[in-house]
DNA sequence: TTGTACGCGTTATCAG
DNA sequence: CTGATAACGCGTACAA
């Protein structure tokens, strides 16, 4: 089989021990051995057994990822993917590997993270999505382990968190569609459930508020985060008798099935109805017209997440920390004020 | 700290090696007894430390995932993540975790293979693109290890492998413009040294011969999987004296690249100039015109792939089997041939 | 049906 | 600077 630590150790007529030293770079050892040993792993092509080495050191040099139970949902958004990059980035550059563990119901939710706490074989875990009373920040609370959650904590649990102020962000779109002149604006959420779908139309309303245009409930709806969603949200919105003039997705993928929709029952972009959109992922360039939308650093979510709980692993004290990722409203063509480019592609 | 299996056996009134049949479900071994150690393991919260069991059992439970050396394009294309639910889909329901490794450099792919190998974490793993000469097979061949590669092994690695057949893949793709009457086709593929791009390549001068329309070199591109390479190659395509009438895109994302660069310059489509792409990803349907694209079944890959792997790891003989997931040309708009709908969104 | 003893491959502690 | 020895937590012959 595979050579262990033992068959090295033999065959450069040392101990054990002294090879487990070369190999984790121990200072005082002589230079002379540690040619040799060195020259025995090569020899025998040595490669250190992981599982064990992290049964006896008590740390897995990995983290776990925590994909929400809405697994297809997620996967689908680019949202995923590139939060996902943003996390392998620095965990790789740390030394992590990722391991990956979805699951379909909410129960299996609260399992799959007791497993992932009790099993060892991750040191830490990032949560992908908060939702209202979510389980999982229960168990977080009864077993203490390092974890990052991206998005936020509904109460007070005392986790590590990385966020856009969703809030400031939603105001800022809704506020821009105002001073546009829009009076009557739809609000195209996801999940309810989900605290960023609140957070933004808590943003939404404030600007509404602000701006003294009274909140219609007519206007607003919430579905997934998917195209399917945002185009059943447009035909119900374009439906009514007054319909708005203009609509905050909370993002793109809404927006785009938003734009479809319009599409399709022959209303224009942004002359009839104007459209903003979250996120800000790649596609928003290229759609047709190009969907204004708010950038809220996808990449750095995620390697801001990933850092904070590689803190957290390295240093128990850390604890409760919380980064707040900046966010802007990229203006493009998808709702007025500015010149309009045709086009064909996505 | 946490509960071992000793607690547990110890509150039981019995000894470890009991708890550890209770857990692994033995056969022989009293209901009576069974009950008791379970109670025990639910008031000390007991869960098995996964290292621990895999050190023993050999067996890591868990299959490692290489994402290619090309990280960010991998990430960014649609693909990827639609592979990854299949992948994952599968490795869930057989109990398997996924430990995702990402590399950068050529030479850092083949570190993170030999250590996924040695390293005993995984039980196999999955590779996620084939390139010409690579030097992974190698590492494969030298080291046997269950291994699953999603596209084809160039020369005679005994590797299983998932692939579509590519090449009748792209003939048909080209044949269908063939058959609209276009005489003058472009090709624009992604990365020159990966297989689907040259076996796709294959496919269009398949269609050309036999349609007796001679090859031009200055028709055929190739750059990256992404939406700014098949503009890029659009608008070389489309500035050449005697300009293509169709392309082939060996992507989607190609495909809307150059549906974008046709626009800027004014070109009509499908009027002017037929795109027909490659992997049907969910955009296809929502760009504007929606495109015709041949369906690869991207989820269906993912979940041969893991399949195959894990039959691999159960049962060391299964070993270069391989399989074949059809392919289907889906018709829309990009062509012509048929109604062209218009509209906003993607 | 259950218990004992040992091994899985490494690291850490303590001598020397 | 190096070598025994004891964990790490669990599975499994073998014995009872």
């Amino acid at each position: 089989m595979t050579a262990t630590i033992k068959d090295v150790a033999l065959r450069a007529g040392v101990s054990p021990s002294t090879v487990s030293r070369v190999i984790s770079n121990h200072p005082r050892i002589s230079e002379k051995t540690k040619r040799e040993v060195r020259q025995a792993m090569e020899e025998l092509g040595y490669h250190p057994n992981m599982l064990a080495r992290s049964l006896a050191k008590k740390s897995a040099e990995a983290i776990g990822i925590l994909i929400p139970s809405t697994t297809e949902e997620f996967f689908m958004n680019p949202f995923f993917p590139e939060l996902l990059r943003g996390i392998s980035e620095v965990a790789k550059r740390e030394g992590y590997d990722l391991l990956l563990s979805t699951s379909d119901t909410g129960k299996e939710d609260v399992r799959t993270l007791t497993r992932m706490i009790h099993g060892k074989r991750v040191d830490g875990v990032l949560l992908l999505s908060s939702r209202m009373q979510d389980p999982l920040m229960q168990v977080l609370k009864e077993n203490p382990f390092p974890a990052t959650l991206v998005g936020r904590p509904q109460d007070d649990t005392p986790i590590c968190w990385v966020n856009n102020d969703n809030v400031a962000a939603a105001y800022q779109a809704t506020r821009h569609l105002i001073d546009l002149g829009h009076q009557r604006i739809g609000y195209l959420g996801a999940d309810e459930s989900l605290l960023v779908t609140r957070d933004r139309l808590q943003g939404y309303h404030q600007a509404l508020d602000e701006a003294g245009i009274p909140a219609d409930r007519r206007l607003m709806f919430a579905s997934t985060f998917m195209e399917q969603g945002g185009f059943m949200g447009m035909m119900r919105l374009l439906a009514l008798p007054d319909r708005p003039t203009a609509v905050v997705a909370s993002d793109d993928l809404l927006a785009f099935g938003a734009m479809r929709a319009a599409g399709e029952l022959g209303y224009r972009i942004p002359e009839d109805v104007a459209v903003v959109g979250f996120n800000n992922v790649r596609l928003t360039e290229m759609s047709n017209p190009s969907l204004t939308s708010v950038d809220v650093r996808i990449f750095e979510l995620g390697t801001a997440a990933a850092q904070l709980l590689i803190e957290q692993v390295r240093d128990p004290e850390v604890t409760g920390k919380s980064v707040t990722v900046p966010t802007e409203l990229v203006v493009r063509h998808s709702c007025g004020g500015n010149n309009r480019q045709g086009g064909y592609g996505l």
